[in-house]
DNA sequence: ACCTGAACACCGTTCAAGT
DNA sequence: ACCTGAACACCGTTCAAGT
């Protein structure tokens, strides 16, 4: 008897457990982060969740998608800035949710819903990519391959233990190679 | 009343488990399998699997070691093999494995064991990448860099969809640029 | 429409007891 | 030294019942 019933709005309520979740699994880990934790944190019984999402994976791509948003927002108010500036941004940016980024591979053929994500999420960056790198007159071809290499590249550096200096060195390359 | 107590030899047995436990972490995966699956496809009860190993982490470092050790006897006998075919067959090779390196990189920071098994693989297979580079002549500055992207590339190529001919496409560049 | 306490099936792991 | 049945604590999810 207090805060349910259209006292808050469905939404509101919605992003208040998303609030949670994303708090929650950035610092302790999407599988170190149980359901009940999560309703806990967002003053709701633990079945309440399951009102607004249909399971945790749900849960999941809500949480990835406002990181996306945020970065790609972000990234737009730095458009003029040179490249590798910007490359530089998203990693540190990236790097705050790398634990996400394996937490998606390994859910990815345990999940639909995280595997639908994950193949849209790659299949924009590429696009982002290949057309940035056509536009500062690269062939579609040789873009198409350096997308994928840098994709990887970048992935790999979030999730392995690094000296500051190696990835700067691999990031110079990049920034080189790429030409993007 | 059967097999047990030195009717079977310990290393025996032990690898009887590892067998089961191979099998099934690739075909099912490491979370869908659980300790029971192994257990009963081992033929023992689900706690005997705990006198052989401490948790089901160690066991997976098990199943990693074999697959390890198989692959680099299987790639010495091809050192004489032009490179791009030793690199194709190594992409193939841990392809059947691939999602147990998306399970080892999600299980790194929740898991001691995987994290120092991971750490000691990538500094194993990083200096056997240098050490090739530096002997076909390159400097081991731009050994140490490439050596690194060359590792991610494939390990993203391994954990993502690709079209035979978009893959073919970055291992001939990867094989023509890293001068492997 | 929204929320909950209680329960369910499952999991990795442990314990006390056996040989 | 080796093996087990039974139990423990925890997990994601569901259900019946409430407002």
């Amino acid at each position: 008897m207090a805060r349910n019933k259209r006292e808050v709005d469905h939404d509101v309520k919605r992003g208040q457990i998303e609030d949670a979740a994303c708090r929650l699994f950035l610092v302790d880990g999407y599988e170190a982060t149980s359901m009940a934790a999560v309703a806990k944190a967002a003053g709701v019984a633990p079945n309440t969740l399951y009102w607004y999402f249909a399971n945790k994976d749900d849960l999941l791509v809500a949480v990835l998608d406002r990181h996306v948003n945020q970065a790609i927002a972000q990234l737009a108010t730095k458009q003029d800035q040179p490249l590798s500036t910007q490359l530089k941004w998203l990693l540190v940016e990236f790097q705050r949710t790398s634990r996400l980024v394996s937490t998606v591979h390994a859910r990815m053929d345990r999940s639909d819903t995280i595997r639908v994500w994950h193949d849209r999420f790659h299949a924009m960056l590429d696009q982002m990519l290949v057309d940035r790198m056509v536009s500062k007159g690269m062939s579609r071809a040789k873009a198409s391959v350096m997308a994928t290499v840098g994709t990887y590249v970048v992935e790999g550096l979030l999730s392995h233990p690094h000296t500051s200096q190696q990835m700067d060195k691999v990031v110079l390359w990049l920034a080189g190679n790429d030409q993007l």
